[in-house]
DNA sequence: CTGTTTAATGAGCGTATGCTCAATAAGAAG
DNA sequence: CTTCTTATTGAGCATACGCTCATTAAACAG
């Protein structure tokens, strides 16, 4: 079993034919930091199933450095969820959705061009669309994130605003929270249509998100005339 | 090299211990729709990625067997491709668009009703959507279809319900396409919510998808009205 | 039964892929 | 320069995966 060592000679330099060098020896934190990145791009790209080759070779590095700074391919997929989903969560949209100081209409499209941009960017779509795929239980946590931050807080101030009684009195209907996903899914699939089908996007995206928006405002005060009960301080 | 013939009695009867075995010896225009239906249900769960010897044993046979059906992997899911999204197509559903003997809104219902089963079946929206991260054509060539089948023809029909120029005087605007595209996407979703995300789907499907159509409806008329020219013959 | 056809099998080939580890060298400190 | 630390490398292992092909046996004709 003696290992013979090879005096494999082969002096540093003759480098670097294949792609573009990072600069060799980055501090431990900007490495890991690089790599997370270009593991974000690389698996919106080519899925989870891509190789941990590629995307060594793409970086610039080799496969062994991968792994000091991440365990396996699977906790790197892990921190490239975290970063995705749960970093990019603005704390002023609750401030806005609610602000009851400025007309409801006016605050949804506020909130709505600044929160589309999310799931509009090709690289969130995409590893969502991966990770539900493959069963990851990211997808579920995110929903209930925007359950709680987003759809219960609008259909609260949408009920305050055409005077019907506030959620905790009166539990959501099936109805509103439709016309919530409704809403979510139509901006959801306009990125769908960019970035996964390759088909003719609006040429004014925040016009687009705008009109669905107005849509969206119409509809609930028709269906919530027509199926939630009178407040009774009216 | 004298194989040993094993007694292995094992008649008929007695069966199959490991899987559901499939009968063998089938006549091969059984096995190969046999096969191509097992392809799709294994496709749309694991994705294109999956292993065709998983496949294989899922179906209850030997590797070999499905290459003896498909010449590879890549015609396999190319026929899975045409299984899943050509054969499905009804050739009524122009004519109920278009029967103008009916209101407009009775058309869509009963349209949308149906068709709507497409997207949110399991297979067809998995395997849609991993046809689509995959960068197959299939997607655009199914869109290409839905524009002209469905897209096209509803403008028309809303058009003339409300009052505006036929789409063949005044070409489809952005902001009509936008809301046929939103409509398809909140049906999809429906569907991406239970075969993905795996969240709570509406209960009354055929309700959520009523609810979609009137919504699209009222939203067209004002949209229209805002936004089109007024008809010379009023 | 015998012979013929062909559906079906599974060992195995070449390459791909996640991951390890001994060796190397870049940079800092003296 | 020398010494020390540690970021970085890449050959290599074990297994996975698409696919082939020689062999086997089910069904049928005579």
């Amino acid at each position: 079993m003696s290992v013979q060592r090879k005096p494999k000679k082969q002096s540093a330099h003759s480098s670097q034919p294949p792609k573009q060098k990072s600069g060799k020896r980055l501090a431990p934190n900007l490495r890991a930091e690089q790599i997370l990145k270009g593991a974000i791009r690389f698996f919106a790209a080519h899925g989870f199933s891509g190789q941990t080759r590629e995307l060594a070779s793409d970086l610039g590095i080799s496969k062994g450095l991968l792994y000091r700074y991440f365990p396996s391919k699977e906790a790197l997929i892990e921190s490239v969820y975290q970063e995705v989903f749960l970093r990019r969560w603005s704390p002023t949209w609750q401030a806005v959705l609610t602000d009851r100081n400025r007309p409801l209409i006016e605050r949804l499209k506020a909130f709505y061009a600044d929160y589309a941009k999310l799931p509009l960017e090709y690289e969130w779509g995409r590893i969502y669309l991966y990770a539900g795929l493959a069963g990851a239980s990211i997808n579920r946590r995110y929903v209930r994130l925007a359950n709680e931050r987003i759809f219960r807080p609008v259909i609260d101030e949408l009920r305050h605003e055409f005077g019907f009684r506030p959620i905790e009195q009166l539990e959501i209907t099936e109805p509103e929270m439709e016309l919530m996903w409704s809403l979510h899914g139509s901006i959801f699939y306009i990125g769908m249509r960019k970035w996964v089908y390759h088909v003719k996007a609006p040429s004014d995206i925040d016009g687009a998100v705008k009109q669905l928006v107005e849509g969206f405002y119409a509809n609930a005060r028709t269906m919530m005339h027509a199926t939630l009960p009178r407040n009774m301080s009216l």
